[in-house]
DNA sequence: TATTGTTATACTCTATAACTATA
DNA sequence: TATAGTTATAGAGTATAACAATA
């Protein structure tokens, strides 16, 4: 029987643009993940947060739309939210079936903390790039998200 | 009560490398999936299978490692290979713990048709894409991968 | 003692169908 | 009829602890 061998390699994968940007996302969300740990939010409920905080007023169906999180997969993460006292559900008078989403001050200063967080640990991890190697990379990910 | 704000935007977000990576990977395994379907296969199926191809007697273990997938959740995924019949577990008599991983006939062709499929799968995505983006788009993401 | 494969478990993420209240 | 929010549910992905067999 064979022993198993000693060159083991992903040459072929490595030929596709899709697993490489699977192992780069990997490295960058699993250290997202500690840099929030400590606000308590992970990478979806900063999203979240993020999208209030900047349109406040915001309706779960249009955060549903423009995070691409199915709107029933919103529900308990806005629920986390408000429960935590970061947002706050208010029922829209003019159209009794939609609430808007609007941050409480506790909220926009735990996002504001958050938010200075998340930007060092950008900057930490992509102090070996040029800025112009950021902008490139922008651009490329921005043409992939636009192909369909 | 307000009505929901008409300029809505994920500004904030667009700043983060993170953010526009996740939105692009979104893009890119979701029409992977639709793919790989044909062949009954997942992104980690068919990642796992290619491996295997590659490093025949490859071990669970050294898969793992490869793959950046935990150990206990490999088995249920060479489980799926060896139950479709694409891959068989020899033991490794030279140390019993151990199994060797090969792909069988069935999953040689198998793969040869599931990894035609994706390289033209690859090749329609990004066929706006001239050679040297991709060969930058991959450097950036190596580099990313390589950070830690 | 350490390693290989495994079981069990739990939490997160994602996707779909269907309900309610409102429009 | 259609939409906003919601419930229920199920399938994947991911992470950790602990076990049996073997080194």
């Amino acid at each position: 029987m064979s022993q198993a061998p000693t060159s083991k390699n992903d040459t072929a994968l490595r030929g596709f643009v899709g697993y490489r940007l699977k192992r780069a996302m990997n490295v960058i969300s699993s250290d997202l993940a500690v840099t929030l740990k400590p606000f308590g939010l992970r990478m979806i409920t900063f999203s979240a947060l993020a999208m209030i905080v900047e349109t406040r007023g915001i309706r779960l169906s249009q955060l549903s739309e423009l995070l691409s999180v199915e709107r029933p997969n919103l529900v308990a993460i806005v629920d986390e939210l408000q429960k935590r006292g970061l947002i706050e559900r208010k029922r829209d008078e003019t159209d009794r079936r939609a609430y808007g989403l609007f941050p409480t001050p506790t909220g926009l200063e735990l996002f504001s903390q958050a938010l200075a967080a998340v930007q060092h640990h950008e900057q930490v991890l992509f102090s070996g790039f040029s800025d112009d190697d950021i902008a490139q990379l922008t651009q490329l990910l921005a043409r992939i998200e636009n192909i369909s």
